[in-house]
RNA sequence: CGGGGCGUAGCGUAGCCCGGUUAUCGCGCCACAUUUGGGAUGUGGAGGUCGCAAGUUCGAAUCUUGCCGCCCCGACCA
């Protein structure tokens, strides 16, 4: 038979591998800790890419784009900037290459060193803030609201599909405004936006929160960050929005002046979100039969699937679902009509369910004989007989309800998997039992975030925007806490 | 870089301990026929540097040594 999927009990890891593998979503590639992203996945970054893109031009963004090269010189100018990247930096030291003198193929020619090495972006705040400094001069130059999508390079040692991939695709936004409320306004205003990209596009509810010291942004003075739970009980950071203070004002010296032509240093902003929120939806939704994509982002929202015996009948499906095509693209469905020949129909029922379909429509004589076809939906695997008569409506209906649904699920899980602990022993036990986000009191220091992290392999995903005050004991140190915090294992 | 595992056809594998005909099986692929309401069946066919190199031997996928590569765990991961 065809592609087993491995049980999501059995083996977590092989599972959404096998998920993001079969249903062609992408491949390993030749170069260690790269990936391919094939058709079907690209399509899905696509609309994703789409949606969010629109939402940053209605907030008053533009595209843009910087080099992929950023001098060494540059990277090192925020202290800290430079400090949480230096590690995990591809750097470029030659530019060319020549016949190896001893025949052995190819080499790098040793003639060909560059004066200053290039480091290959893993993010872009230092050439952009270099480049800034040339555009703003006056407050009338502000605020300058950029977003580029692009590639970045972050080499870690160890990689997974979507999730840490050594090369990787984004959207990077970079402000510059001439308050800092301006800026931390805005810093709120995109994370906003992608919380409700993550809920209603993605169907995956977040919580929205502020970095501890420790997880923040290098160079940011808050990191604010959007948390996903998985269905494993293991949180994923699924975008963050940096409000940057002055700092890289200041390390690449962009001053304007005010409206009483004082000069000031201008305030910063930098936000992205990547291909990993792929890894986000394949694990926050998909089940032991494949993928699960929510109707609003899927690649293909309905597929339609003819069985037949014979050309005779296969015509008679043809002209019908000609009709039917053309009622579905009206109200923006996108719909795929799958009549291939080489495949039988089971088989396709089974593909686009790991494709993760949301609606599979069959067509067979039979139906023709009652004016119906049989409508299957992914989320719920049910399947009933549906009429012909005004299917393009109730399809549009049926796909809203899917998205709802998924989403639905997917929150309900998520509120389940919120749990108190006040002890130390019991936030271990829920971290070894159902895990997902442990609600606990801390002290507010860092050398207690880190001891907490080497005893458990929790770290602080963050402190929720909508947090109740309320006066508690450190599970750990027992020192007085004003507020609970969320922890999780985390990817 | 430390601990563990693996490398045989596009993919997944048997054989290795204990060397000996033509390297096993499944999936996939190609052709033809019959099929088509949940991953079709039959018949025929193509496809192999057994990771690389050296050694032992009459003879190596199998034993020895060295090297290379991959995966998992850890270190790392705004």
């Amino acid at each position: 038979m065809g592609k087993e999927i491995t049980s999501r009990k059995e083996d977590y890891s092989q599972w959404y591998n096998d998920i993001i593998l079969k249903a062609g979503l992408a491949d390993y590639s030749a170069v260690r800790g790269c990936m391919v992203i094939k058709p079907y996945g690209f399509a899905l970054w696509e609309n994703m890419r789409d949606q969010l893109d629109k939402m940053f031009k209605e907030t008053g963004h533009q595209n843009a784009y910087f080099p992929l090269f950023i001098p060494k010189s540059f990277l090192s100018k925020e202290a800290a900037h430079v400090e949480g990247f230096a590690k995990e930096c591809a750097v470029v030291t030659h530019y060319r290459l020549m016949n190896d003198p001893d025949g052995n193929g190819i080499v790098v020619d040793p003639d060909a060193k560059l004066e200053e090495e290039l480091i290959v972006r893993p993010t872009s705040e230092t050439i952009i803030w270099n480049t800034y400094k040339t555009w703003i001069q006056s407050y009338r130059d502000l605020p300058v609201l950029v977003n580029q999508w692009c590639n970045v390079v972050r080499w870690e040692m160890r990689t997974r599909l979507f999730l840490r991939t050594t090369e990787f695709l984004w959207q990077e936004g970079h402000t510059a405004h001439a308050t800092s409320q301006e800026a931390i306004d805005e810093t709120i205003q995109m994370l906003n936006i992608y919380a409700e990209f993550a809920e209603e596009w993605m169907a995956m509810p977040v919580i929205k929160g502020i970095k501890s010291i420790n997880e923040r942004f290098a160079g940011a003075v808050d990191t604010y960050c959007i948390e996903a739970l998985m269905q494993d009980g293991k949180a994923l950071q699924s975008g963050t929005s940096h409000f940057l203070g002055q700092n890289f004002a200041k390390a690449f010296d962009v001053k304007f002046s005010d409206k009483e032509n004082k000069l000031d240093y201008v305030w910063a902003t930098s936000w992205g979100v990547s291909t990993r929120l792929i890894g986000a939806l394949v694990m926050a939704h998909s089940d032991d039969d494949g993928l699960v994509l929510p109707p609003k982002i899927a690649p293909i929202q309905v597929v339609i699937v003819p069985i037949y015996k014979g050309d005779e009948q296969k015509q008679n499906i043809d002209e019908k679902v000609k009709v039917l095509l053309e009622d579905f693209k009206a109200l923006g469905i996108r719909v795929k009509y799958d009549d291939d020949d080489n495949n039988r129909p089971g088989w396709k029922f089974a593909e686009y369910e790991l494709k993760g379909v949301p609606v599979r429509i069959a067509v067979g004589a039979r139906d023709l004989q009652n004016n119906s076809v049989e409508v299957a939906r992914r989320d719920t695997r049910e399947k009933k007989s549906v009429s012909i008569d005004g299917l393009a409506n109730s399809v549009h209906v049926l796909l809203n309800d899917i998205q709802q649904n998924i989403y639905d699920k997917a929150k309900v899980f998520r509120d389940d998997n919120i749990t108190k602990a006040d002890t130390w022993e019991e936030f271990i036990k829920i971290l070894d039992g159902k895990a997902g986000f442990v609600s606990a009191h801390w002290d507010g220091t860092a050398e207690t975030e880190d001891k907490i992290k080497e005893l458990s392999k929790a770290t602080i995903r963050c402190i929720p925007l909508n947090n109740i005050k309320e006066e508690g004991k450190c599970i750990l140190t027992g020192n007085p806490s004003r507020e609970r915090v969320l922890f999780a294992r985390a990817y």
